[in-house]
RNA sequence: GGGCGAUUAACUCAGGGGUAGAGUGUCUCGGUGACAUCGAGGAAGCCAUUGGUUCAAAUCCAAUAUCGCCCACCA
């Protein structure tokens, strides 16, 4: 075995934390992510969705804030001037409940035991410490938002506007107080909005009751997967067109175990399909009966404590049972009296919360309300006008869905960590709403004639209250501030479709009420990173990537172009490892092209006008660079990243080091120094061009060889996008000269390979008769030839038909005489399999022009196309038969 | 139940009316003055199925199947 010599050598790249400290410092003491307000350059705003203070760096946030550092890195470069809004949310369940559990772990028993006061202290003590957590994260990541902006939704600015848009909301009656049935934690003990409710299927029962009808012998059967709602059941629908249960209506059953008497009503609500067709009905615990109840008028009847235990309302001996427990004794109550009819089998949806994991359960309390149904109109008015464009315009419909069908927003929590509600209460119950004490001391002064006594509403608004208005808040609405006239409204918001309800659309029904316009051009919604199985990431299934450990393990800039390459329109990423390690070796790559530039001399000249290039060489490199600059910016422009981020990839690696680099080798190590002048300074300039269009997309690394090791100009994240319109380069559709080297090599080298010859056995080529053009292009690039083809000589050999193989590219045919080395039946082999390849070409273009329908109605374009491609083909198969039957010949 | 999306090479995915593309993997050769985290060259596909539209369909339309997601659903 002979030693893997891979393994002795130590690639000798400066670590990724230094290229990553370097970076991140001179950008840091440049202050290049910082938005100009007095700037006269147009601006672009990106309003970054706030993590959660409690947050970690998680993969989708390191997708998500890539995505956007790649714009606002990109239009910096365009010549805008960017704002990118940061700052963090506070999150009011989950940092109340860390923070509860902190205090637990110190000995407190309780956050009562602390008070409202003294446990507020906790958490902004909490907050000051571990805060920044994720903050210094996204700083790590690269993202280079305007934090000298960062705002936290606690801030006074922001608590400002929530009390502004809270009183002026309630006074145009768009929030209201409202007892209704709301879903309700029991574990947390707060009313929660639909959103942060989940359903999850699991396994239960039916468990069917006998209901004696008053009066007779006979019974009426329910099914319920809740036996303890039997305790609030204030009536029994049944439909009115069931014939079975006609003659029941109106008649009254003996609710067993309280021994209440209830009515057999009738209501289309009783489905006959379903249960036995008649349905115990529960106003305070669901929330179809809730409204059965109110058809009728029946006062709902609550059988629950806030903390999930059964109340007052129930017989003694349930009282303070939790509702599992009262579950397991009405059941056993049941049928000791008889009544327990059957029990079957059955999933169904079960409510939980999204934040405590727990059972929801419908609830009847007071709480406030935002009237989301007005609210939502100018909204969906605003997609469908295109004011505001989902990309990929497929969201816009999940996004009308939800808002065509949106219910009142519960925005109160019984929480103590979050804006406090700007609403008191006389005591004889009187609501008064304004945004300090003072405003509605002077109301209540002028209602009553007297100082009275008030006391606030306890509760907290829902965080996503405060975050709705993150586009204005954090410009300083109220006030008419600059920076609200100028940076308002948004040009894009990037984010994931998790939360399109949560988020999306109320910032947008609040700031279109309050700004009368959209907050954002276009809602850019990427996908859902997965494993790479295909399974959501979650804590329990262990599958989890912590992006901050592939950032050590691979380096930043790495994760970001895995991220970026991967992120395409409409499905969701499945992160490999593979690839992972794919472009970290671009890196790598690009890392070793600047190595060559310096081994090289290549310098950026600034005297160097790239318009005055003769070398066909250099111009057909300048011209494919500024192509894929055009190309990936576009690609950027309409969020098709991956795009980008190949088309940049395969410029550099497959154009510019595979053959650029390999063909102005040979070339660059002569002594003529005039004529490699221009190879130097176009090799140095087409890679001060790549490292600017990569670099929003890597940018530690472009940054630090652009301004470190080659210091081609001033610092990178400062300079100019590339761009052929701006520069006035002109594209050229075609470099045949190159092109037809580049072909001409690799038919070389594939017949190296297929025939075995090594490449340090250099071969003589012969031609006979061929265009003048091809052997000028030949004494050009002989050099090149020689070093990467390993041509030895060409020369003139009008006797070609000896053993010898067979090079055809475009109409030039080349041969080279295998001198006996090479067994000819493997290049009568390989010439065959070309030659069969072509025939099936030409006979599916044949097939068509065969086809009278298609010379008829076809476009003349496509039809010479074909023709013309049958002309290249057929010539090229023409002149292989001949080498072909010249070699059997010889056999 | 309502809606959306996916199905293309062994894997992960682009593409999108005119002969099928990439990365990874795989096979062969290679220790060469940028790079073995590399280079060169191969092999590998009835583009889910069935119908339709079209001169032409992987691409457009419709149905089917399978998988995924969102919303609704605790008789």
């Amino acid at each position: 075995m002979p030693i893997k010599k891979a393994e002795e050598k130590v690639y000798n790249k400066v670590s990724n934390s230094e290229i990553e400290n370097y970076s991140s410092s001179i950008w840091d003491n440049n202050k290049i992510s910082e938005a100009k307000i007095d700037s006269v350059k147009k601006s672009i705003t990106i309003m970054m969705p706030p993590p959660n203070v409690t947050g970690s760096l998680h993969i989708g946030h390191a997708l998500n804030m890539t995505l956007q550092d790649v714009i606002a890195r990109y239009w910096r470069m365009k010549g805008k001037d960017v704002l990118w809004q940061p700052g963090t949310d506070h999150a009011g369940i989950a940092t109340q409940m860390l923070v509860e559990r902190k205090i637990l772990r110190e000995g407190i028993t309780s956050r009562a035991e602390l008070g409202r006061d003294d446990f507020l202290k906790k958490v902004w003590e909490w907050k000051k410490e571990s805060g920044g957590t994720i903050v210094n994260q996204l700083k790590r990541l690269g993202a280079s938002a305007d934090w000298s902006r960062e705002r936290f939704t606690l801030d006074e600015g922001l608590s400002e506007a929530v009390r502004e848009v809270f009183v002026s909301l309630y006074k145009n009656n768009l929030i209201y107080r409202d007892k209704r049935l709301v879903n309700w934690d029991t574990k947390l003990e707060t009313a929660i909005s639909d959103l942060e409710v989940i359903q999850k299927d699991k396994k239960g029962y039916y468990w069917y009751f006998k209901y004696p009808i008053l009066g007779t012998k006979k019974y009426i059967i329910v099914a319920t997967t809740r036996p303890e709602t039997l305790l609030g059941d204030t009536c029994v629908a049944v439909n009115p067109k069931d014939k079975r249960y006609k003659s029941l209506i109106g008649k009254k059953v003996l609710l067993p175990i309280v021994n209440r008497e209830i009515l057999i009503v009738a209501d289309e609500y009783a489905d006959p399909e379903k249960g036995t067709g008649a349905v115990k009905i529960t106003p305070a615990h669901d929330f179809n009966d809730f409204q059965v109840g109110k058809r009728h008028n029946l006062e709902p009847i609550n059988i629950l404590n806030t903390n999930g235990t059964l109340n007052k309302n129930t017989p003694k001996a349930y009282q303070g049972l939790t509702i599992l427990k009262a579950r397991a004794k009405i059941i056993a109550d049941m049928e000791e009296l008889g009544l327990l009819d059957k029990i079957e089998d059955t999933i169904h949806a079960v409510p939980y919360g999204d934040r405590s994991d727990t059972v929801i359960e419908p609830f009847l309390t007071d709480q406030w309300f935002v009237d989301a149904k007005k609210l939502a109109g100018p909204a969906i008015e605003s997609v469908k006008n295109g004011e505001t464009k989902f990309v990929p315009k497929t969201w816009e419909n999940t996004f009308f869905e939800w808002m065509n069908n949106i219910e009142p927003w519960c925005i109160s929590r019984q929480l103590w960590w979050g804006h406090r509600i700007p609403a008191w209460y006389a005591t004889d119950g009187t609501i008064f709403v304004g945004k300090t004490l003072e405003e509605v001391q002077i109301q209540a002064f002028s209602k009553y004639g007297k100082e009275i006594e008030l006391k606030q509403d306890p509760d907290v608004l829902d965080t996503w209250f405060s975050s709705g208005l993150w586009p204005f808040s954090t410009l300083g609405w109220p006030n008419k501030s600059k920076d609200l006239i100028k940076y308002y409204p948004g040009n894009i918001l990037v984010t994931g479709f998790d939360i399109i309800f949560f988020w999306v659309a109320r910032m947008m029904m609040l700031g279109i009420y309050f700004m009368k316009k959209s907050p954002f051009k276009e809602v850019y919604v990427h996908a859902l990173v997965r494993d790479s199985k295909g399974n959501k990431m979650s804590k329990s299934k262990g599958n989890v990537v912590n992006p901050l450990v592939l950032m050590d393990q691979y380096g930043t800039d790495t994760i970001r172009f895995s991220l970026t390459a991967l992120a395409t329109q409409g499905r969701d990423i499945k992160l490999a490892e593979d690839r992972i390690v794919g472009y970290r070796n671009f890196i790598t790559k690009i890392h070793n092209a600047s190595k060559f530039l310096e081994m090289n001399g290549c310098v950026l000249d600034k005297e160097f006008d790239i318009k005055m290039i003769q070398k066909p060489i250099n111009l057909w490199i300048i011209n494919l660079l500024y192509k894929t600059a055009d190309n990936v910016s576009s690609e950027i422009e309409s969020y098709r990243f991956n795009e980008a981020a190949n088309s940049a990839y395969h410029f550099v690696w497959h154009n510019f080091c595979d053959w650029y680099l390999e063909i102005v080798k040979p070339v660059l190590s002569e002594i003529n120094i005039e004529e490699n002048k221009e190879i130097k300074n176009t090799t140095a300039f087409v890679f001060s061009k790549i490292l600017t269009i990569l670099h929003p997309i890597i940018p530690f690394n472009t940054e630090y060889l652009y301004s470190k090791v080659h210091n081609f100009g001033e610092m990178l994240s400062l300079m100019d996008w590339p761009d052929s319109n701006i520069e006035k380069i002109k594209l050229s559709k075609n470099n045949t000269e190159i092109e037809w080297t580049i072909k001409f090599i690799s038919e070389i080298r594939s017949l190296r390979a297929m025939l075995n010859i090594p490449f340090k056995s250099l071969i003589n080529i012969n031609y006979n008769s061929i265009d003048k053009k091809y052997l000028n292009i030949i004494n050009s690039n002989i050099e090149t030839l020689k070093s990467i083809a390993g041509v030895e000589s060409f020369s003139f050999n009008a006797n070609d038909s000896d053993n010898s193989a067979q090079i055809l590219v475009d109409d030039a045919t080349f041969n080279i005489s295998l001198k006996g080395v090479i067994d000819i039946n493997i290049e009568l082999d390989r010439l065959n399999k070309d030659l069969s390849k072509l025939k099936d070409d030409i006979s599916i273009i044949d097939a068509k022009l065969l086809n009278k329908n298609f010379i008829e109605r076809a476009p003349k374009e496509v039809i010479e196309e074909q023709k013309s491609k049958k002309e290249g083909i057929k010539s090229l198969a023409d002149r292989l038969q001949l080498a072909i039957n010249r070699l059997d010949n010889k056999i």
